[in-house]
DNA sequence: CTGAAAGCGCTTACAG
DNA sequence: CTGAAAGCGCTTACAG
């Protein structure tokens, strides 16, 4: 027997004394053939421990692998952990599975141990979050299609939320009631690595394409609009959307003198959001009577506890269906903006 | 200009005037060549837009992809969504991503659609979750590393964790306090769907090899050595480790007369207790004045929230991590047992 | 309905 | 240090 190689569809062929041809149809095109021998023809492939046409040459002679890719700005423990990310992937996969095709996923960040190669293997490629340089985007393939979400690829589909309007929305309504206090959370703001304070010493990110100062803007918005100066309303900024990071920044803003304290944040993410709610939970501080907070994103986390969280919904895994339906060519490759929702919790009622 | 066709290794050497085994070289052995030679190489590359060799036809030839699948027992959705999958599938990145590996994620529940082919590029697979049935096994490539993570598959090696010996501990510690009404809220332990009360109707899933009895067991032993009748404590059984599916069935056992509500509920999961949280704290049941909850798992939410949850933690990015290195031949193919640890919360101190 | 043949784009001994 | 050649395992017009 020839146990030591994999079976291959020649084998098979041969065994079986008909072409090659007529396997890789019995496999492929089942109108190609007579029902009867495209039975025999897998039966006897079953028998022989045959599971089918090779995926790397198959995907080397059609040209196509039915993989897409997802690039993750940050690691992929960081991304899978995150559950706006993770709910991002789960409409991408959702749409690829029901197509016949895999997800795979990639580091923006690459390692240094990483080849340019296995990468390039994808029909199609979904980059997800701010590329901090391009240098990826330069190795990959220029002839696969590829779709931004979140950020700007020049000349690129792209699929979006209008941040500023988002955000716009959430300050304005935790504004029907006036702070004296204000403050407002960022997530990377700045150009320096920055957890805590916004001083005069920090350079903002540029105005435009980062996610962080389209929110600010909005938050801005909201206040001028009530006539709040701006420049009063502290900034503080948190470089990393987990617990751990966000932890001490916070402790810091809760544990100010009394008549320091904010009475509102506005938080650029939920998880911002709901670390200053445990952290002000644990100091006794009374949310919302002492404390109004405000998140972003619609996270389920926010929403399945009490008191249940004040955000703004972004529809994070539609985002990663319609991404999904672009790369597949199922709707039309444009520029994408998706709708926003306002969601009433306990937290700044 | 050949701007038609993607270009390719033949063409750059061609333009070149070397052999295409030189330019191979040039991107893979740069041993092979000078580094004058291969300098120029690359930089030409680069100027006639050749990103390097095509990874289906390098897959083709050498026989590896790089790419290391993972099969989940659930839906894709479903499991990107989940903390402890999430974990896992975090700590598998890790460790693949370090040598140079990418990872494939594959769905367990296959859609009709999905042709048995574009799974069998990956190099080795991981299976995590219960199978519930082997037909894709069946299918896998036989030569392929295969790893089970949290189940067996029949001569193959597996990562785990002491399930018993786990629900034990911390059921073990709940009974510090002895309960009136012990209640145990179980994941997926009937045959039968079931979201509710378990009955004699109702027949338990096999013995072995089953987490949800392995946790059983354990909760079971430490009642009985506190001289607790198990025969009759609830069980209640929950089939989706969603807030969605918990909440009604939770409800349910939150509203029923006080002289039947129970005063301690043994949790199979942290998604299962931290919804009993919430449904306790939205009825104004004191938590654990009134109601003391544990969980099993250990997921970052129930953690950094107040009340903290009184758990068991599973080292699911461990998890991950072993069976990455298992299948990249890192550590030798075994049967891995990981330790767990208790985690002392508010909710069931 | 079936078969012979070309070729997808590489890598790798091997000879020089 | 470099080049000629074989072949990885398929799919797909095409001819019969």
């Amino acid at each position: 027997m020839t146990d030591q190689r994999r079976m291959t569809l020649k084998d098979l062929a041969q065994e079986l004394n008909v072409s090659t041809a007529t396997i890789s149809n019995a496999f492929n095109r089942p109108d190609q053939l007579s029902p009867a021998l495209r039975e025999r023809i897998l039966k006897e492939a079953k028998r022989l421990g045959y599971s089918g046409p090779d995926a790397k040459a198959r995907s080397l002679r059609t040209g196509r692998s039915r993989i897409i890719a997802v690039i993750l700005a940050e690691s992929l423990t960081y991304s899978l952990n995150d559950a706006v990310a993770s709910e991002f992937l789960s409409g991408v996969a959702e749409v690829l599975d029901a197509h016949g095709h895999t997800l795979l996923l990639l580091p923006g960040r690459g390692h240094a141990s990483q080849p340019p190669g296995s990468a390039n293997i994808a029909d199609g490629f979904i980059v997800y979050g701010l590329m901090p340089n391009n240098k990826l985007l330069d190795e990959l393939p220029a002839q696969r299609t590829l779709v931004a979400v979140d950020f700007d690829i020049e000349g690129c589909p792209t699929v979006h939320i209008d941040d500023t309007a988002a955000s716009y929305k959430i300050a304005q309504h935790a504004l029907n009631q006036l702070p004296k206090r204000p403050a407002i959370i960022n997530l990377r703001l700045t150009k320096e690595v920055c957890n805590g304070r916004v001083t005069a010493e920090h350079t903002l990110l540029p105005n435009t394409s980062t996610i962080s100062r389209a929110r600010l803007e909005g938050f801005h918005n909201a206040l001028s609009e009530q006539g709040v100066d701006v420049a009063q309303v502290p900034l503080w900024n948190i470089e990393e959307n987990t617990f751990e990071v966000c932890s001490p920044v916070i402790a810091e803003i809760l544990d100010q003198p009394l008549e320091q304290r904010p009475d509102l944040l506005l938080c650029m993410s939920d998880r911002i959001a709901l670390t200053a709610l445990t952290l002000a939970e644990q100091r006794g501080i009374r949310v919302p009577e002492e404390l109004r907070i405000t998140g972003f994103d619609g996270i389920a986390e926010g929403q399945y506890r009490a008191p249940r969280l004040t955000t703004v919904r972004q529809d994070s895994v539609g985002k990663g269906r319609v991404a999904a339906q672009m790369i597949l060519g199922r709707i039309p490759l444009a520029q994408q903006l998706l709708q926003t929702e306002l969601l009433l919790g306990d937290t700044c009622p």
